[in-house]
DNA sequence: TTGTAAGCGTTATCAT
DNA sequence: ATGATAACGCTTACAA
């Protein structure tokens, strides 16, 4: 470890440059017309010497822009949050735009604590990571930067908000069953509370529904674990409805479903075909089959979200705009085979 | 969205308080002695009336001291790094400290631009967090605040790093099955390129060595992948060495051992017993059965290395602190049944 | 083209 | 107990 000597200032490269502060600056940031050639190369070398790195701080005082964000989430995975930090970074620049995380675990006291130290932070903006894609609490009156809202949208209709679409989600994965050719299809869903559960419900039968067709049984709701997938999948092979295809309410549902389905001596896909929500590498891919799943782009709504933080920054956004991602679907072996 | 309205400062405070705004900064800070209780209330009441919140970047400037800490990492999906942000949350005080996250994303190019900008932010120190628990180049020489390496510890023996135990690990799972009764045991490991794939088979290896025993086949080595341990589980049973228990290298090689073990008839953990690193919820806990795994604790982590940096920050720690994290063995149901 | 001076919001020092 | 003043590092009128 070094030592850590006194950090070298503007005024230092100034006075090894033997110019003011003043036309250091300006040197320094490039103001054409206002200075030499020379001067500018020679401060420009000085500093590069002496290793200078402006004080953002200082700095930040008079353009009244950190260029800081908070990310503020209560996502203890990172599940979400990491993605669309990801995102994010991509949309700023990683070198103009630093982003707080903060993690708020879904205690509202912690998360407030968060908040105030982002605003005496003087962070530009903030980006809100909801824990599950209900709507949550707007905290926008709390502070005063603009606020958007990923992932989950806020309560207040006048927030900015990017979000998934669930509806969307069920679409995708039920159009890819017909089109498979798949008549008799079933779905084990999650936690019912959860609206993400409820809107993919909605999506899937919608579609079936286009095509004069329902569910072949009742979409079985549980928890959002493998160990549900495994028992709702033994009880729909083992009741009287005909199945070649089952959608999982996500991808750790999905991992029991396909568990029990080859246990009971059944071909995936051939026999039944498997889809799923989340596309999470860790489960999906190195399955036996790998999962065909939907993918909600989380790093798409982390970009979506910056860019409408800068707008808006820039009051270049109207209240309340909404956008929401794309989903995809993203076809593996549970579904079609090699 | 509401009116961005002009930020309070401590001159209004001051103003409406009827004082002077040093005497506010006073009233506020609780300089006791230095001012009225009667000009403090009414101070305190003013400030909280118009909603003052301390500009950090002000008091920054004097106390050269921020408040701020920069975790930068190079682990896409926030396995380690979350966690150990969390930690470090933990120990710094979600009110005192906020962190900026980082994404290196393996790219030193952009590493620098995020060293550079954190640097540029004056924060009070850095936390570096390694994709995987090899060594890494040191950056402390680049930066001139302190540097605490976390999980993977850096190139220089002079910089303070806070690390897991990757040999104690694979005795803590050894013991483990010896305890159980086993003797023949099999490990199915990674990519041997990762010093923790060595070191886990070391730790192995030496307990099995205490007690005059040897694995029962030499270590599979391969990939970190599902797909790698049903191929390398199948190989290994096929063969004619005595199996009763299998350690995996991680739990997703460990998702395939169980599925392949499992398909040839054999009962976990009657026939084998299972073992695995790194008790990664959504791979551990719903299997069937549940994967006994070893937990490398990366919140303690987080705390740990937060501690160290506070300590670096004062300058009350020798150069070159390493710390090591005792992992932690959790047991499920695939080594001991129910 | 360059330098001087003021100011960003806060705190510390020193008078009063 | 209170207030005037300087200072933190930088930028930006404005003056030279």
């Amino acid at each position: 470890m070094e030592i850590h000597r006194k950090r070298v200032t503007l005024r230092d490269v100034a006075a090894t440059a033997g110019v003011s502060p003043s036309t250091a600056s300006k040197a320094l940031n490039g103001r054409r017309g206002q200075v030499s050639e020379a001067t500018q190369a020679r401060v420009r070398h000085v500093a590069e010497d002496l290793g200078f790195t402006p004080n953002a701080l200082a700095q930040a005082m008079h353009t009244t822009r950190t260029g800081t964000v908070g990310l503020i989430t209560d996502d203890l995975e990172g599940r979400f949050s990491l993605p669309i930090l990801m995102g994010a970074e991509d949309t700023f620049g990683a070198d103009r735009t630093s982003v707080f995380l903060c993690d708020g675990r879904g205690d509202p006291i912690r998360e407030s604590h968060h908040l105030r130290a982002l605003v005496s932070r003087q962070v530009d903006g903030l980006i809100v990571v909801g824990a599950r894609p209900d709507t949550r609490p707007s905290v926008s009156h709390r502070v005063p930067m603009p606020v958007v809202y990923a992932y989950a949208a806020s309560e207040d209709d006048n927030d900015h908000c990017v979000t998934t679409d669930n509806v969307r989600a069920g679409e995708l994965v039920a159009e890819h069953m017909l089109a498979l050719g798949r008549r008799n299809i079933a779905h084990i869903s999650g936690d019912p509370a959860y609206s993400a559960a409820q809107e993919r419900v909605e999506g899937i039968t919608s579609v079936l529904a286009e095509h004069n067709l329902n569910l072949t049984a009742r979409p079985l709701f549980g928890s959002w674990t493998e160990t549900w997938g495994r028992a709702a999948a033994r009880v729909l092979m083992e009741g009287d409805h005909p199945v070649d295809a089952i959608i999982g309410g996500s991808d750790r549902i999905t991992r029991g479903i396909i568990e029990t389905v080859k246990a009971m001596g059944y071909r995936i896909p051939e026999d039944i075909a498997v889809a799923s929500f989340d596309n999470w590498d860790p489960l999906v891919s190195g399955g036996q089959p790998p999962v065909t799943s939907v993918d909600f782009r989380f790093k798409e709504i982390g970009r979506r979200a910056a860019r409408l933080l800068s707008l808006a920054l820039d009051s270049a956004v109207p209240e309340g705009s909404r956008e929401v991602v794309e989903p995809q679907l993203v076809i593996r072996e549970s579904s079609v085979g090699l």
